[in-house]
DNA sequence: AACCAACGTTAGTAACACTAACGTTCCTGG
DNA sequence: CCAGGAACGTTAGTGTTACTAACGTTGGTT
């Protein structure tokens, strides 16, 4: 964690920013995102977070116990990655690593109470982050949010 | 420049990702992005550009020459960063780089006749790419999209 | 028995957004 | 008028994210 001390763009230059800059979807989606990414990093920070811990949290919750790789399916997170998240989440008691005694090339992970606990912690933090994210559209806005951002996600993902 | 060989998630595992996880507006927004981003990266480096290029190029195309700080205020580029692409453009000789007789710390950018060129050619890859991302929305869904983005990224944008 | 695939793990890459600090030049106000 | 600070271009470095490559171990298939 680095403290923000001086920012070097601070009055935005928009106002001279030309409309075929500003108006291009490509840019507008990664500004907001550098701006969505932040706020949802910096507000899991500190329950003691990040993103990863509760999508894996999330989907053993969901769907129970599994293999690192399996979980890694699920969230979508790369395996090499996995390995990392999962020692944090193991080292806060969050999950259980045990060997598969079926498979002894995996290790088998399972949720803890406090893990369970923490996901309910971490999904209420989430709504409040997203109520912030989202603040200056209606419900009805929202919702088309959304379904536009999953078509178009559904139609730039592989294997359909 | 990489070469793509193996992808790791291939099959995408989203069949059992839950959906609390799917469809939060920041997981969309990040994952849509990713790929947006590689989508416009990999078109422009085939146009031997990008994105920072095409920014500087069309705000000096449409507000005329500027200091290296002025252009880094307009395209939101940081300054520390607007020192390569100024190079990777003047080593293409899309852009003239001369010292400010005025104000001998300033260097003055100015566009030049390929750089026009460029920026025409770059407007007109952008759109086709622009094309295939926003593929599955109607015209009146882009609109919205782009509204809606707008509209939050002005809400969370520092300096009104 | 021979192979190949999958597993967990380590290491490394490139791009991006951002901070810090340096020397030079300029502008201002006491 | 001159002292201090601010702006400029530049270099260096940080942490995060997505992703590739390769390794040794284990498992399933023929």
């Amino acid at each position: 964690m680095i403290k923000a001390e001086a920012a070097d763009l601070p009055d935005d230059g928009r106002l001279k920013m030309p409309d075929r800059l500003r108006r291009r979807a490509s840019r507008l989606l990664s500004h907001l995102t550098s701006r969505s990414d932040r706020l949802i990093t910096e507000g899991l920070a500190r329950a003691d977070a990040r993103k990863w811990h509760y999508a894996v949290l999330a989907s053993l919750q969901e769907y129970g116990p599994a293999s690192q790789a399996e979980l890694s399916r699920r969230s979508g997170i790369y395996r090499s990655d996995m390995v990392g998240v999962l020692n944090e989440l193991a080292g806060r008691d969050l999950v259980e690593r045990t060997p598969d005694p079926d498979d002894r090339r995996r290790n088998v992970i399972t949720i803890s109470a406090r893990g369970r606990r923490q996901l309910r912690r971490l999904d209420q933090v989430l709504d409040d982050l997203h109520e912030q994210l989202l603040a200056p559209l209606s419900r009805a806005e929202r919702d088309q949010f959304v379904q536009l951002l999953t078509r178009l996600l559904d139609h730039h993902t592989p294997g359909s």
